[in-house]
DNA sequence: GATACCAGTTACAAAAAGGTTACTATGGCA
DNA sequence: TGCCATAGTAACCTTTTTGTAACTGGTATC
């Protein structure tokens, strides 16, 4: 039939579609190219925005948005230093902690799967 | 100075480095809008390409692509059965089950994530 | 006053991603 | 023979994303 159960986890159907808007929910707030990789940076403490154009190597363009993105998720505080040349700090809330597990999942994935494709260049028995 | 440690887990800015590098190899692999939830949608077993597009609401042609770089990074495999009209099957592989973590990960924070903004909205004492 | 740095924004351009439609090719079925 | 379903692919177009360069406005410095 068409609605067989298609998931292993989530045991029922509706969990599993359940399942997969809670990824997408996900998806939503810290997909695409740079918010994840973003975070990761602040994780070493609050930057100023130069320094964070120049720490991740995005445009200031794109890096407004997706400052103002995380901001209004709740990830990031936004706080305006009235120094000599106006500063502004960028800093992770504690919110944003809440994805400690899912950076560091990619984080150990990311290691094991570049080891993975190191050993087959070199050390695979019979390449070629 | 230009070069204090700014990552809290690792604790040199080496390490530092290392981590982002880790994060966009698996942003590499199955970042993108798509990657994830087809791995999602076949960890309840294989499927066809044609139940795949209408699972995923993913058109063919962007399927078959993000099907091509899925298998050549080995997180599934391509099988054909020949019954009366071809039959493409797509499963997920071992490999692939190392990411469970990832998004694992990801299922619980949108979960939560949702909870915490659905909470906003109607049990707040003071909204309007 | 000219220059330079900060934090952005705006306008324009290019590239990436995605969708739609039409098409190939195979084979069962009426 | 014509129609349907299968798995894609190719051409074409739209939308989204990203980058570049120029610019505002403020302050400090030369």
């Amino acid at each position: 039939m068409a609605n067989k159960n298609r998931c292993l986890t989530p045991t029922t159907d509706d969990e599993c579609k359940r399942a997969r808007l809670y990824l997408q929910d996900t998806l939503d707030v810290v997909g695409g190219k740079w918010k994840l990789v973003l975070i990761s940076i602040l994780r070493g403490g609050k930057l100023k925005f130069r320094e964070l154009t120049r720490e991740a190597g995005i445009s200031a363009r794109i890096l407004s948005k997706e400052l103002k993105e995380m901001e209004l998720n709740g990830l990031i505080t936004r706080t305006v230093v009235k120094t000599s040349p106006i500063m502004v700090e960028y800093e992770l809330t504690p919110y944003s902690n809440t994805l400690s597990e899912v950076i560091t999942a990619m984080h150990e994935w990311g290691k094991n799967h570049r080891q993975k494709i190191i050993g087959q260049q070199s050390t695979e028995p019979n390449s070629l």
